[in-house]
DNA sequence: TTTTATTGATTGACGAGTCAATAAAAACAG
DNA sequence: CTGTTTTTATTGACTCGTCAATCAATAAAA
């Protein structure tokens, strides 16, 4: 019983179960099969719809990325002035529909995939880029010159709070890593005045 | 021609290969028998004298961390003072011997193995405690009450950084690193003093 | 009848772990 | 000291399971 235009309907299902198992199992390792059963269907179509599994896992990235650049978009749009155009790009990151413990789970594993991936390796290298320049352009007219260094240093933070999720296993507290975050951008503003 | 005593040649052997494969392969994904052949061995012997995979890995893990942990203990009894003793810890992880491509790598999958192996998460949550521990202690005396919160920050700036190592693929700036995690640790103690 | 959707069955490769066999050192017996 | 036994080191060959990828077959739209 062929319903036709599945195609997309299908691909986002992978993707959706592909981000699910591998938050589940924390891991990479994870079968066709397995992604497949979770999105409702046979190994086959999946296999039919990407070609392969390394196709399954880039676009789970790509569609990671592409939610969180969306929530990032929409909150710069709100947002008046510099300051809080850097409150809105660390919000973003850390807001309930990206830090949770699945979305950083996979968001860890995607790393480890960009060593090996070409592909993998460039997205995650988009994101670095965007978040860095995101947060440059708005720490101009706050921190001058050092924009740069403290953009670079800011991104590292958000990583690491990450990072430090994802082993602490208990219920991720985004408004925490949120507010340690800007603490750590209010002294470099605070430098600056001084 | 077996030579007794074997053992623990052998032993170290295998993990230092583990911790040499996984740098070069960037993934867990490393067969015993890769690891069996770059410390010259056959991968039954890997078998015999660890039991198994998982306990390889955990091994390394061990091993890493315990070449941290030295690196920070030596760096430590020459500190003079609270700030030579933050600088120490900080030094240490950035360390030429630490950070490095390969050792960064590998560091970067022990967390990834630390979702799903209970072994493996108890240490890299020793390692973290640790950590937190020792700066909150040499911070004590520097930032006071904020110590804790401080050490947090710091510790997820250190590993932030790592993580951003792991993507940038060319070769780790050690003293950039670590002068950018001093730099964020001074304007802490400056927001003390003022 | 061509195109799209779908799957069960199969293939082929690979990899963890086991085992039996070989060899040399050490321990022990007389 | 010799001869025998035990222990340690070591590996090639094998088993068993898993998994990505393919294929042939079925069915419903167009």
């Amino acid at each position: 019983m062929p319903k036709l235009g599945m195609e997309p309907i299908r691909r986002e299902a992978l993707v959706k179960a592909t981000i699910a198992e591998i938050g589940a199992n924390g891991t990479l390792d994870v079968t066709v099969s397995q992604i497949a059963k979770r999105a409702g269907m046979s190994s086959a179509l999946a296999h039919h719809y990407f070609g392969g599994k390394e196709q399954i896992l880039v676009a789970a990235i790509r569609h990671t990325m592409s939610v969180y650049a969306a929530e990032v978009r929409g909150a710069l749009v709100m947002a008046r002035g510099d300051a809080e155009r850097v409150e809105a790009i660390v919000r973003a990151s850390f807001s309930p529909r990206n830090f949770r413990a699945e979305t950083v789970a996979a968001w860890m594993n995607f790393y480890v995939l960009a060593q090996r991936s070409e592909q993998a390796g460039r997205l995650l290298g988009i994101y670095h880029t965007r978040l860095r320049s995101n947060l440059r352009h708005a720490l101009r007219g706050l921190v001058g010159g050092r924009s740069g260094d403290v953009a670079a240093r800011v991104a590292a933070l958000i990583d690491g709070v990450y990072l430090r999720q994802s082993l602490g296993g208990g219920a991720p507290d985004g408004e925490a890593a949120e507010r340690a975050v800007m603490c750590y951008v209010q002294l470099e503003i605070d430098k600056g005045r001084s």
